[in-house]
DNA sequence: CCCTGATTCGC
DNA sequence: GCGAATCAGG
């Protein structure tokens, strides 16, 4: 398996996702950890719960790789040392001024959580009925503003725009900045338009006679 | 042992 | 650039 752009994308949403390099080596398939979490390394993207914490238990009938040859090469040669100089352990620098010494509140940093997340075709989040975020709003001290949805996506029909007229028919990935939906008048009894009704719906044909590109939602690739 | 991510290093 | 082997921590 080679990492398309494609691949490489689910890796990074996954990844940053908080996927472990399991489940996202799982999920591309014909990967293994080692060579998701190489790969994220090389993309630049690490960090994360990184080090080796977070217990998550999920229950997976673990298929244990090939028992590989022992590797006589000889390896592990130059260990760095490492010499740190141990600076002074002053705990506080102290603010110079005398002026208001308030510790920088917003604990904007809200993690450790066993948050599981999975994604379907085309790497879109993928979320169960209760797995809503509601304990986020970490209040906003700032003056609430009218809600400007951003130019991009103002006259662009969002999740929030749906409803039983306009077409649900995605346009772009989920994630992406500009992800909307078609939001066209819905052909009646559909859930989209006359247009993507069509792409949605397609008469079964003999075989040998198929259409040759089957236009999926999402465009997600990944057949399985 | 199981899991995790990090790192190394031959290819 | 890739990823198995290995390391290291929970």
């Amino acid at each position: 398996m080679s990492w398309t752009d494609e691949r490489i994308a689910t890796l990074k949403k996954m990844w940053e996702g908080g996927s472990t390099a399991s489940q996202i080596a799982e999920e591309l398939g014909g990967v293994s950890r080692n060579a998701v979490i190489g790969k994220a390394h090389r993309l630049g993207l690490k960090a994360r719960p990184s080090p080796v914490k977070a217990k998550e238990k999920t229950k997976t009938p673990a298929k244990k790789k090939v028992a590989a040859p022992p590797r006589p090469v000889a390896k592990k040669a130059a260990k760095p040392a490492a010499p740190k100089p141990a600076p002074a352990p002053s705990p506080k620098p102290a603010a110079p001024t005398g002026g208001a010494n308030a510790s920088q509140p917003i604990p904007n940093r809200q993690e450790g959580l066993p948050k599981i997340v999975s994604y379907g075709p085309g790497g879109f989040l993928r979320q169960g009925p209760g797995d809503q975020q509601p304990p986020i709003p970490p209040a906003p001290p700032r003056r609430l503003v009218p809600a400007k949805p951003s130019p991009d996506i103002a006259d662009k029909t969002s999740l929030l725009d749906l409803n039983d007229r306009v077409c649900r028919w995605p346009m772009g990935h989920p994630g992406e900045p500009d992800f909307h939906f078609c939001g066209e008048k819905v052909n009646p009894g559909f859930p989209y338009c006359v247009e993507h009704c069509g792409r949605a719906y397609q008469a079964q044909l003999p075989r040998g006679a198929r259409r040759p590109p089957p236009p999926l939602p999402f465009g997600g690739p990944r057949v399985r």
